[in-house]
RNA sequence: GCCGAGAUGGCGGAAUUGGUAGACGCACAAGACUUAAAAUCUUGCAGUGGUAACACUAUGAGGGUUCGAUUCCCUCUCUCGGCACCA
């Protein structure tokens, strides 16, 4: 028999599987039920498919056989997320136009995944950086701007003043420009955002639908970070006021001079706070350096000069430094106002400090030093006023909880209300509820809801995205551009690096920035941003039903029958971008009477990264990225299959090892040699029942890797068809019946070789019309165990046993075991632990 | 820093409604085959002691609950993913 070889067969069955359309999806099919699986797509950013693809894409197409085989219509797409900054930096780094060099990653990512042998609908393909396809990414602007949920505001951009352009936050190093070193700065722009936080409560709902990871989950609950508490405000007075005047007389006059118009905010200081049962302990309040109060008070501030340069100094400080809890704070007073806190009339300062966020809740906060970590240093390092309002009443007993001793200034948690007036000895959730009905009756402050969550961020000033269907019209201000004049096509730009006053390459056209306004007809210009990437892969998987339609962008009826996606493979790290993005634009869609359904990916799993030998990632610059290419030639698509999903636990990743990967060869090798053993149709069949123990494995293995598949736990599903293997080569002749069942447990792993043994037992078809074996339930209870003997809970001794033994029976034998007798000797028995099937426990 | 996940032999890993720690594979060692090597096959393989039977130790560190803990609880260390313009 001739050897097994992996580049013969596998390029014949990947010829086979084209020219049969082997993996064709007929939409229409009636005959099973539907089953969409889906794998996040490919970026062809100019790195080829390296072997977090080859990974990702395996397993979810192991998946995918699978199910086929179990009798389901599979759906499974590839397509090309083309648009964005890696392939524009590519494309300038080789000097070629990105719509070539996009391409050309494009035909070269088609050919690398083919030869992985995956189960893809080629005639399904999509590229996202394709007009047929940003059409629709522009219609979805528009969709999103007529519900109200698209507007535009100013907001920093990372600004080189060297370079003269924006960056994006992976192009700034430790705060300076990757390519000159310079240090960054923010610049404000006007930009267009989409209203997400409209959808924060529908996005936390949905997730009671979902059956995702529980962490995934988690990490977008905490990614929304929606609390509960109040919105207080406080009044804001010149500190002359109340010198002149005194506290009280000078609130009042500033109560009565604004209680006619509430809303003006102007001299009212509003703090989110999800504590407001510690109103009483504020001794000081903290703006961020972004607060409009600064400028508004601009005038009374006396210190205005000082408050200014600690403004422009926190400007180039990233989010993540000014909250880093390790880093001192730093604030400057404002001096010359003063806040009054609402519930006592107390005066207290003002601070502009950059550990406070412009960007949650007001960009202001009431400090409470003795319950909050961040006050507290804040107000030690100030000397500020430290009041306790509130209890601990938590019996803490354990001495050795460092943390209690840690936060014994400064205690965090809820209890019992201390120098608070009336409301003392209130539980926290009581006062809570009381404090905040006491502020609405006065009128300084309701009941409210914050969210971390903040709005989509959608403008790039960059060339490779999909413009922005937008005109600036002097008349008539934003047009949007109407749905029969899309798409509205990206110019073919020689220059497409960005321009030098923060603009985007697209304002180098005047063709395509001088247009007429759709509506007046006036000279006006066209917006020259282009959309975040995410805006394109928030839509795909709809995309992907009907990727040649030219006239909508989906068909409703096919939609209709074939969504949501049943499975969805990707990285964790797409957890709160991506995954949270798709379904926001999903709910909208559905709340517009697009689609009829309001989540996109039912089931969810994510895969592990692949490290390098060393356990260290993988990159360029070291050198150590492995390419799927070079062990597919070396050893085949299916070794390579086989062994990235055999060398660690699919959703935890591990390091990849060229010399591991010889086991799953000699494993296939093995394989391959079975044919020898198969016995002759004519030989006698010999009765099976001899060969019990061999049927209880065989039918453990069905069920084992069927449930293994089931739960992406690839590896060990690989090891039980190791095991049977093991058991195959022990015996003399392997029967037909076993090695057919076994072939098709191997095919979804190593679909080429088990697609030429199956035709060597003389079948035309592809194993992949078979239906997945089922397992004999009365086969996989073995008729004897070994039962374990511990005393003290130490193994001392094991025993084969009849299944059906009764506790009595086998709780005498163990006692009569001479390594049990010794440890026995002549000590009493408290008692006897019985785990049925498992064990017994001799406690002395 | 914040949010999330993880740590088991020389290596990748297996085992969790609390019940035999190390399945399966790699590497390594010995043997068979061979003129020889490779490939293949057989056997061994957590550590310490012992010819062995067996005993003790061991799942990042320390403590706790339990007849029994890799699994549950507390504290700590380290590693990885995300932190909104990489996607």
């Amino acid at each position: 028999m001739e050897k097994y070889n992996p580049q013969i067969i596998e390029k014949k069955w990947q010829k086979f599987w084209q020219e049969n359309k082997t993996n064709f999806c007929d939409f229409d099919d009636e005959t099973k039920k539907k089953f969409y699986n889906l794998v996040m797509f490919f970026y062809p950013s100019g790195a080829k498919i390296h072997i977090g693809h080859g990974y990702n894409y395996t397993g979810s197409d192991v998946y995918g056989r699978y199910k086929r085989l179990k009798g389901f219509n599979v759906f499974e797409p590839m397509g090309y997320d083309a648009f964005g900054l890696p392939a524009e930096n590519y494309a300038i780094k080789t000097g070629q136009h990105p719509s070539l060099t996009t391409r050309a990653n494009i035909d070269f990512g088609r050919i690398q995944l083919k030869k992985l042998g995956l189960m893809y609908d080629w005639e399904k393909e999509i590229d996202t950086s394709s007009p047929e396809y940003y059409k629709w990414t522009q219609w979805l602007f528009r969709v999103l701007y007529q519900a109200g949920l698209a507007y535009r505001k100013e907001a920093p951009v990372n600004w080189c003043p060297s370079c003269k352009t924006v960056l994006a936050n992976e192009q700034v190093i430790a705060g300076k420009c990757e390519r000159c070193e310079t240090e960054v700065v923010q610049k404000k722009l006007k930009q267009w955002f989409f209203k997400i936080t409209d959808y924060a409560d529908k996005l936390l709902a949905g997730h009671e639908k979902l059956n995702w990871p529980e962490k995934t989950i988690l990490m977008q609950k905490n990614w929304i970070g929606r609390s509960e508490g109040a919105e207080v405000k406080f009044f804001v007075i010149p500190t002359e006021m109340s010198e002149a005047n005194g506290v009280e007389e000078s609130l009042k006059q500033a109560t009565d001079e604004r209680s006619r118009d509430f809303a003006r905010d102007d001299n009212k200081l509003s703090v989110f706070t999800t504590r407001p049962d510690t109103l009483f302990g504020a001794t000081f309040m903290v703006v961020a350096p972004e607060h409009a109060l600064i400028t508004n008070h601009q005038s009374l501030i006396t210190n205005f000069d000082e408050v200014k340069k600690y403004i422009e100094e926190s400007k180039n400080k990233s989010d993540l430094e000014r909250t880093d809890l390790n880093k001192e704070k730093t604030g400057i007073e404002l001096k010359g106002i003063k806040a009054i806190n609402p519930v006592n009339g107390k005066e207290i300062p003002i601070f502009v400090a950059d550990y406070v966020l412009s960007n949650y809740g007001t960009g202001a906060i009431m400090a409470v030093p003795a319950h909050d970590e961040r006050d507290f240093e804040f107000a030690k390092k100030y000397g500020l006023e430290i009041i306790e309002v509130v209890k601990d009443v938590q019996k803490h007993k354990s001495t050795e909880s460092t943390r209690a001793q840690k936060t014994q200034a400064c205690f965090e948690g809820e209890g019992v209300a201390i120098n608070s007036d009336e409301f003392d000895g209130l539980t926290t959730a009581e006062f809570k509820e009381k404090i905040i009905h006491w502020l609405e009756e006065k009128g300084l402050g309701r009941k409210a809801v914050n969210y971390k969550l903040r709005d989509w961020l959608i403008s790039r000033q960059r060339y490779w995205g999909a413009p922005i269907p937008i005109i600036y019209c002097d008349n008539c201000g934003e047009v949007l551009v109407e749905e029969k004049d899309l798409p509205v096509k990206l110019p073919e730009l020689e220059n497409f690096k960005p321009t030098d006053d923060g603009e985007s390459p697209l304002a180098r056209s005047k063709e395509f920035v001088n247009v007429k306004c759709p509506k007046c007809g006036a000279a006006a210009k066209h917006c020259t941003e282009t959309m975040d990437t995410f805006v394109c892969s928030s839509w795909y998987y709809l995309r992907f039903l009907n990727p040649d339609l030219a006239d909508k962008p989906f068909d409703k009826e096919i939609i209709k029958k074939w969504l949501p996606v049943d499975q969805y493979c990707g990285g964790a790290e797409h957890a709160c971008m991506h995954l949270l993005y798709a379904r926001f634009i999903t709910k909208v869609l559905f709340d517009q009477g697009y689609i009829n359904f309001d989540e996109p990916f039912l089931k969810l799993n994510h895969q592990g990264m692949i490290l390098a030998a060393d356990g260290g990632k993988m990159s360029k610059s070291k050198g150590n990225v492995v390419i799927p290419d070079d062990y597919v030639k070396k050893y085949g698509a299916d070794v390579f299959r086989l062994y990235v999903l055999f060398l660690a636990p699919f959703e935890q990743g591990g390091s990849w090892s060229d010399q591991g990967i010889v086991g799953v060869k000699r494993f296939l090798e093995k394989v391959w040699n079975l044919q020898e053993k198969l016995k002759s149709q004519n030989s006698k069949v010999k009765t099976e029942s001899q060969n019990s123990k061999f049927l209880v494995l065989l039918n453990q293995t069905i069920k084992k890797v069927g449930e293994d598949i089931e739960n992406f736990h690839f590896n060990t599903a690989i090891s039980a068809l190791m095991i049977l293997l093991n058991e195959f080569e022990k015996q003399k002749e392997v029967s037909i019946i076993h090695y057919t069942l076994y072939i098709i447990l191997l095919s979804p792993f190593a679909p080429h070789i088990a697609e030429e043994l199956w035709s060597r037992l003389g079948h035309n078809k592809s194993i992949f019309f078979e239906k997945w074996p089922e397992y004999d339930s009365a086969l996989i209870q073995a008729d004897e165990f070994e039962l374990v003997v511990q005393v003290n809970g130490k193994v001392r001794d094991k025993i084969i046993v009849p299944a059906d033994i009764s506790e009595s029976e086998a709780t005498k034998t163990a006692m009569n075991l001479d390594n049990v007798k010794k440890w026995l000797a002549d000590k009493e028995q408290k008692k006897i632990i019985y785990v049925k099937n498992k064990l017994v426990n001799i406690v002395l």
